[in-house]
DNA sequence: ATTGGTAAATTGGTATTACCAATTTATCTG
DNA sequence: CAGATAAATTGGTAATACCAATTTACCAAT
């Protein structure tokens, strides 16, 4: 049987010992010279596997400065597959299903859970929005409208989502800029994104999770339809976006 | 500002290379010694850059054996925080939701896109959930379990979906088998979610998306009800998983 | 020509030592 | 006490050496 390598050991000894609490979050780990010698291990090994542990978002280092647990767990890793496919052009559609799937879900649980900061952060996004809105800046309009998804994710209180959801919208920036971008110059395209925005605010503001999943699936639908229609490659598939927004309800 | 480190460029290089197609899924990479020369750098540093390729799930490298760009892209990698919340009961009922969402859309689009071979497929796994349960086996239940509903998530053909579902349930292994375990010495339990998952197949089979997504949740209610309702610790928080089944439909 | 065994070559893994560069800390002066 | 500077400490890179696992080449037997 094949022996686990050396440096492979020490990170699983190290991540162990971060999400046991003896590292805590934002805390620095002892020096590199240091830390070899207390796990029997030469600097470079040990290098290798504080590598794989920074590569999986647990740690952030910088030259003189240290290695620290990570501020924001899973905030510093990205999955490279998910980032590939939402930078492909064949996925779009992919990726809006999926989002579908993600936001729905969010904008359910956010309207049973609201608590009164959630309220107070979802109205601030929506202010933001009708700003950028107003100033015509689709760079602001792209973060905006992101800060107000994730703020939904935030309102929903499940953890798994609101992670996956992070994880989503980090590798969505580009095409979500692209995307406002492009539907800004379509008429009152950019008016209609923003009271749908608005339509879900209510909902969620109002606790009615079913149109609150309505609104938000009817958001992703319209912006599917806005999109370029590009010639889809490969399989003949479903237009199952679409068909997906009526669900019963 | 500060420069960002020669290995994180080395990394950035080499991943380039590799999604650019460079380097096809399955091929070796130029030896180290090699690579290092071509690249401009020492070994050690090309070791840090590589290092963290195969933290991120790009490579796998077996001593004396070369670096090889992994056969299945993403199946190398686990999202850490992701594997730390499947692990924790705290957040069990957050996992159930995100299943939820997840394991809902992969029967809509499943019944929806259902090709031949993704039916021989998921008859095949239903043959083996029958047979690890009339085994009594729970390991392998488990497995089974997995199996159809990553076939499910196949059947959608939304790459997308699949990529976060194999995620989803390689840190749920562990888990997922815990629960078969603890549900097994339930009585008609057993016999109950066999049941419950041909509903689910009969569904997919006859392409009506809506009873599928229905089959699905009432699936993981289930699921939910049966599992210790041990005391949630922290927020005090609706039940959502039940509302969330109830929709309309 | 094929198969199995063995040696050699090639590969990745670990270690030691040295030095560079960024950051932090200590010290000194006004 | 604040600011400047030097020293110490930290991470980053490099060269060299050697170990261990895998692959390849070679040879003998069939």
């Amino acid at each position: 049987m094949k022996a686990e390598r050396m440096s492979d050991q020490v990170a699983r000894v190290v991540e162990k010992a971060i999400t046991e609490g003896q590292y805590p979050v934002g805390s620095q780990l002892p020096p590199e010279r240091e830390l070899a010698v207390r796990l029997g291990v030469s600097r470079p090994t040990l290098r290798q596997a504080l590598t794989t542990l920074a590569a999986r978002g647990w740690l952030e280092t910088r030259q003189g400065g240290g290695h620290r647990v990570c501020q924001h767990l899973g905030d510093g890793f990205s999955d490279p597959l998910l980032a590939l496919l939402s930078n492909d052009k064949d996925y779009q559609y992919d990726i809006l299903e999926y989002r579908n799937a993600l936001e729905g879900m969010a904008a359910w649980y956010a309207a049973l859970r609201l608590t009164h900061s959630d309220r107070q952060r979802l109205q601030a996004c929506v202010i933001e929005l009708e700003r950028s809105h107003a100033a015509g800046n689709a760079e602001e309009q792209a973060r905006a409208d992101a800060d107000f998804h994730l703020a939904i994710a935030e309102a929903s209180h499940n953890t798994v989502l609101l992670h996956s959801m992070k994880a989503l919208f980090r590798v969505l920036a580009t095409s979500i800029a692209e995307s406002v971008f492009q539907i800004a110059g379509q008429g009152d395209t950019a008016d209609r994104l923003l009271a749908q925005h608005k339509c879900l605010l209510e909902a969620i503001l109002e606790g009615d999770a079913e149109s609150a999943q309505r609104a938000s699936q009817a958001h992703l639908g319209f912006v599917e339809s806005c999109l370029n229609e590009s010639h889809r490659q490969g399989r003949q598939r479903q237009r199952g976006l679409q068909a997906f927004n009526v669900m019963p309800g």
